[in-house]
DNA sequence: TCCCTTGCTTTAATCGTTTAAAGTAATAGC
DNA sequence: GCTATTACTTTAAACGATTAAAGCAAGGGA
């Protein structure tokens, strides 16, 4: 059963491709096409089941009308949830998302976006590897519009839509602070990620400012190889001290996970003994004995903010937006009242 | 800064673009090119960055190296792995994947489809939703290749590769039969889906095969709509009941978390009081105080049959395989032993 | 009768590739 | 000196769509 073209109608009803053309792309009107003529060739297309070749559609109009988009790790509950605002914010300005995970991989990403590129996609939405500047100032250079999404880099000038991660840790080391806990620890990865580094500096401010003194081993920057051995030790090292941690906030909801499965396996009670904060969701939380206290990235409106942005640079080219959204605190029961 | 094409760097090194075109796909020897010009191309691609126009290429070869993945929702684990999985394989088989979410819902799944088909994939692989028998019919008459994937209907002949729900369920049901459980329930959906009737079937089969004797308020078809509702309700009563219920199996991760949080809740124990199986692993389960028994399917070997099932239809045309693959128990410490 | 509209339709170039076929110059063989 | 062969290179027709421009009748006005 081979493909039906243009041709194909139009020599079925005896007219030229033009005028096919002209029908379908509902230009009958404006082109004065005959009625007889226009509904013939609308019939014919049903019955034969037309469907437009996009391929040759887009070499011709140089617009494939795709937007590719390059998530961090198709595990992460971000990523899902922002494929899933990104596809439908999509849909409504009439583009098709191709997508792509690098899985935190330098290598694969770069090799993502030429390939998305090559299937001249007409803007790109990404999450950056660590050490990806070389391949965004690339990027810029090749002049194919583009948005960073949740991390950026404050040394390369792009657009970005990204969360006031500062603000996020500030607000809540501050709710921490405002409940009365007076030695809170923060749990980081070791990183060069600069939305990362944002979160410590946020939770080391709110301290500040609130008059509290920091102490060095309550920051632990967890390397991501041995996440679990590591934070066992952190976690291990805040409470056997001679002045206990109270509270202990996760920067990232995987950190929370592995904190809260050794609190569990050593019956430390939150928030009896410790409250806990964490950065973003996890479907494990429902799972443990009280809701989790956590941050709420909005995700709709990231999305959203992405594609209106990427779109604007497609069809007005010169648009400069950095755009930092605020996360909202959900409040559960895992820390003290 | 606009793109460069084949005629940019022939104009560049001074030669028609059929040589260009010829050096930059490795076939200077085949076609005798002087060693010169093979040269001055390569140079010439590199330094004024050329990226060939996949959509051009396509468009001539009448195929894209693409393959279309349409899930049932990218929110499943299944989904995750699947799609990574499956992009892994295609990267091997030199395809790109271009993927979907039908998020179960009929129309969304046709209209990716076609809008799949509309971009020229070379061929498709589906996980299909509820009562989209008509759509793999269409499919079929269409011509594009196509595979299903996890779910299938068996008054539609074509090629799948799914799992063997009925054995797994079999298996699994059978295991606590041995433990030593003389009343096990069930939770499944309320569906229409064949693979899910499958895993009824397995576990009644296992329960009759063993000479237990089934009992109709075992059986629980969860209503997706009121899922937590439908789960409280059945676990209060095969718990409750004047002949409680020593075990309960769930037909997927959903149900199980829905279960495991009732049984949290309202502190029955795990294996103590009730043997709890679940179908699939999920996040959530980390922060249960047990590790749950499951049953894991070979995700890598699905996506890996489904990639080649699917290349092998490109390539060669007719194939017609139909593959049950085996889950595998894993055995955690949810289950009296 | 001639020309100009009006109303409708076709022609043909184009998008960036691939590739069979034809072209061209230099060298070899007789 | 003529033809054949070799070693390259170019020409040009696709692929399936879009669309400006040209074509062609029929009817109206002078």
């Amino acid at each position: 059963m081979k493909k039906v073209g243009l041709k194909d109608i139009a020599e079925h009803v005896g007219v030229s491709i033009a005028l096919v053309s002209y029908v379908l792309n509902g230009q009958a009107e404006q082109k004065q096409v005959s009625k007889g003529n226009a509904e013939k060739i609308k019939k014919a297309a049903e019955e034969l089941n037309y469907r437009p070749n996009q391929i040759a559609k887009s070499l011709k109009m140089l617009k494939t009308h795709t937007i590719g988009l390059v998530v961090a790790d198709i595990n992460y509950r971000f990523s899902t949830g922002i494929t899933r605002a990104i596809e439908a914010e999509a849909k409504k300005a009439n583009y098709t998302v191709l997508f792509g995970s690098s899985n935190e991989s330098g290598d694969t990403f770069e090799e993502l976006v030429n390939a998305l590129i090559n299937r001249q996609v007409d803007g790109l939405i990404l999450v950056p590897v660590e050490n990806s500047q070389p391949q965004i100032r690339m990027l810029q250079k090749s002049g194919v519009p583009f948005v960073l999404l949740d991390r950026y880099f404050p040394e390369v000038q792009a657009n970005y839509i990204a969360l006031d991660n500062y603000k996020a840790a500030y607000d809540a080391t501050t709710y921490l602070i405002k409940q009365g806990h007076k030695r809170i620890a923060f749990f980081n990865y070791q990183t060069t990620f600069y939305h990362l580094h944002q979160r410590n500096q946020g939770y080391l401010d709110a301290l500040k400012d609130n008059g509290i003194e920091f102490k060095k081993h309550w920051l632990w920057q967890v390397n991501s190889g041995d996440r679990a051995g590591d934070i066992k030790f952190g976690l291990e090292t805040i409470l056997n001290h001679h002045e206990p941690c109270d509270a202990a906030f996760f920067a990232t909801d995987t950190l929370a996970i592995n904190g809260l499965k050794y609190l569990n396996k050593h019956n430390i009670n939150v928030p009896g003994q410790l409250s806990v904060i964490s950065f973003d969701e996890s479907e494990a939380f429902e799972l443990f004995y009280c809701p989790v206290t956590h941050l709420r990235q909005p995700l709709e409106q990231m999305g959203k903010a992405a594609v209106e942005t990427l779109v604007g640079l497609i069809d007005h080219d010169k648009i400069s937006r950095q755009v930092s959204l605020q996360s909202r605190l959900v409040l559960g029961k895992s820390c003290r009242e």
